[in-house]
DNA sequence: TAGATTGTTAATCGATTAACAATC
DNA sequence: TAGATTGTTAATCGATTAACAATC
């Protein structure tokens, strides 16, 4: 989770890039690197590299060395909240769901999914990449005992709108929606469209651009 | 795929959601709407909803009735390019991968995933959620007989970059990488990273802003 | 007609980039 | 020392919002 407030959207954006390519680096044995170098690698603008770390971090780059890879990647993780656990149920034990339960990521970020709920018979009870998957009628016990504050939605899009309804009247606030499907939601539910079809024509601008 | 140039990357990313949203109306029956209802529904300011209609819609607008619903849902999609197919090949097809390969969302969007690529011989040969799965060895024969522009990475973190270059041997200029792993790769190749960790964030801030 | 809504121009706001003195 | 790199201030750029005449 996120605590300091006066960050841009955009910083916020590129901070988890950052921290994927200063692991990488790390991991190849570096301990210092300069945010022109980040910059190049990263095809960003250093001074839009040094202004984003100092966001996060309040670790001084020394003139000719750089940054201290550890500890820059230590504290991005900490302003990003991946050593503090928010708790997560999963709507929709189907496939994206359960590729959803396995993924390796959420981990590293201090996501933990609780469990999952599915309408059909067949899997509750069952256990899909570790986390049980229950019926709904469980959601609301399961959120509160848990203080789970995030809902995904992996439902097929016909049934988004009213899992969401489902998942505030359980108490839920924030909602990460896998659906294709548009939410009407109250303003004082947080809501995240995970948008295949933007990041598909982000991908196809930059392939249009490329080519003029 | 996009065809005009001059357009910002924020209302690129917000244009599939007015295609979301005017969807919902359209499938309610209405048949105009005004940029305040729009507005209001989406959380946007009503002259930022006109000026990202007027990039992808000449359609005007009338005074006190609105836009007209079916025209401006199919410039949209003209202009994102629904309507034209854009072949791709996925790299892995484990849960993940599955799950895309079966995404009921892609065939709207133009993406047509030709064929799956993985090394597991056990699932060489068969098709899962419709789609072949094959041995890496015939990638370059796919995308040359295809005209395959995009990749997409659906394997562990730790062969994505592995992958990716393999891809771009094969002759691919596009590549969508689901993998938590960032990819050095040459400037004259397009990536978007589909970035869980960002979305996490960003939902996270909602939530602490919130309470704030 | 009266009023809601559009499209456009001007003003504001915020993010990116350039310039540069400080420093290891 | 000389030079690469930092952190910060100022300038630029672009996106959002406000204001408002035109119009159905």
């Amino acid at each position: 989770m996120v605590h300091r407030a006066n960050i841009s959207q955009a910083t916020l954006v590129r901070l988890p890039g950052y921290l994927r390519y200063l692991t990488d680096r790390a991991k190849e044995g570096y301990e210092h690197i300069s945010s022109t170098v980040i910059a190049k690698d990263m095809h960003l603008n250093p001074v839009q590299v040094r202004k984003d770390l100092a966001v996060a971090s309040r670790v001084a780059g020394k003139p000719k060395a750089g940054f201290s890879l550890t500890e820059l990647i230590r504290d991005i993780e900490d302003f990003l909240g991946f050593h503090h656990v928010a708790n997560a149920v999963l709507m929709g034990a189907g496939q994206l769901g359960s590729a959803l339960m396995g993924y390796e990521g959420f981990t590293n970020y201090g996501l933990n999914i609780v469990a999952a709920f599915d309408k059909n018979p067949a899997v509750q009870g069952k256990k899909v990449n570790g986390k049980p998957v229950l019926p709904v009628e469980e959601l609301s016990r399961v959120v509160k005992e848990n203080h789970v504050s995030i809902g995904i939605i992996t439902v097929g899009k016909e049934h988004a709108q009213e899992v969401a309804e489902t998942l505030i009247a359980a108490g839920i606030r924030g909602i990460w929606n896998f659906a294709p499907q548009h939410l009407l939601l109250p303003a004082e539910i947080a809501i995240k469209h995970e948008d295949m079809a933007a990041s598909l024509a982000i991908l196809s601008k930059k392939l249009f651009d490329l080519d003029n």
